[in-house]
DNA sequence: GTTTCTATGTCAGGACTTTGACATAGCTGA
DNA sequence: TCAGCTATGTCAAAGTCCTGACATAGAAAC
């Protein structure tokens, strides 16, 4: 005799459920993006560190971990490659706080742009996949279901 | 003189793009998961795997990974970890092939139910942020996409 | 001024995942 | 029959990510 939980709704089989759905899309886009960067010498988590570090440079090692999503000890380990693969630069010592910022290399731009090719052409497949009028729906309804979720994290 | 990639579809910045949207809502699921299931002493992959244990008794290792969309060498150990646990059986030759069927034991089906209330109470959280008849059109999109996506990889 | 709070960076340990490689079992086609 | 092909399971190494813990710097509260 064993309780059932409440259903999330209406589901014939697990495939059903936004979790799985979710977790099916997140793993296909993550093998399409790691083969895509696999000929520019990148992995996922390096091309997001080096896309938002363009976007806005200068910032700390944890705002790059928010922004990417991972704690700061993950991106910490991120960096720490970059850095060493010359493209990122990193103070030794913060001037005002602990903060350092990190900023692109001239190598580490001329990667991104090369690589940044090969994302986007990933992307456009994705896109392509669904009506057009649906898009912005769509990124509107996986935002509201992020922040749902973090929010009262 | 840098060349411009085409861009996916108009956006203002990264944010706006399908895939960041998708890492993020990928990201709070699964520290949403995560925290729910602590309680149970289990992890992501682990619940994954029994969920799908539980609706395909007696499935492959192999199988498994599939359905849970990681490498078998990833499905394997965690496949350990919940055999050392006595969540599931595996017996230790094939009788036909190679492939060594998984079941559920007792103990495992009682885990899965305790934890399964949780998971569901975080699917639900989720679902409520949208509006309720996108739901449908929700799940094909992410169906699409991903299927867009490791179809032709 | 001192205490407390918050943010940042780092170390250590553990869990998950991947690529690459190898051996084995069954099937398929010449 | 026998050579390939596919599927499965496993080992090894590397990378990613997490929790927990600690120290430090600035801000806020008292």
């Amino acid at each position: 005799m064993e309780e059932k939980p409440a259903p999330p709704h209406a589901a014939g089989d697990v495939t059903e459920h936004v979790g799985y759905r979710l977790k099916r899309a997140a793993a296909a886009l993550r093998g399409a993006m790691d083969k895509a960067l696999r000929e520019h010498d990148l992995t996922v988590p390096q091309y997001a560190c080096l896309e938002l570090l363009d976007e806005r440079p200068g910032i700390s090692g944890s705002e790059l971990a928010r922004g990417t999503f991972v704690t700061r000890q993950s991106s910490s380990v991120v960096l720490r490659g970059l850095q060493d693969a010359g493209l990122v630069t990193r103070p030794a010592a913060a001037d005002h706080g602990r903060a350092l910022p990190v900023h692109l290399t001239g190598e580490g731009r001329r990667r991104l742009a090369a690589a940044r090719s090969a994302v986007y052409a990933v992307e456009r497949r994705m896109i392509a996949a669904i009506p057009s009028h649906r898009l912005a729906g769509l990124l509107a309804d996986l935002d509201r279901m992020a922040t749902a979720l973090d929010g009262q994290a």
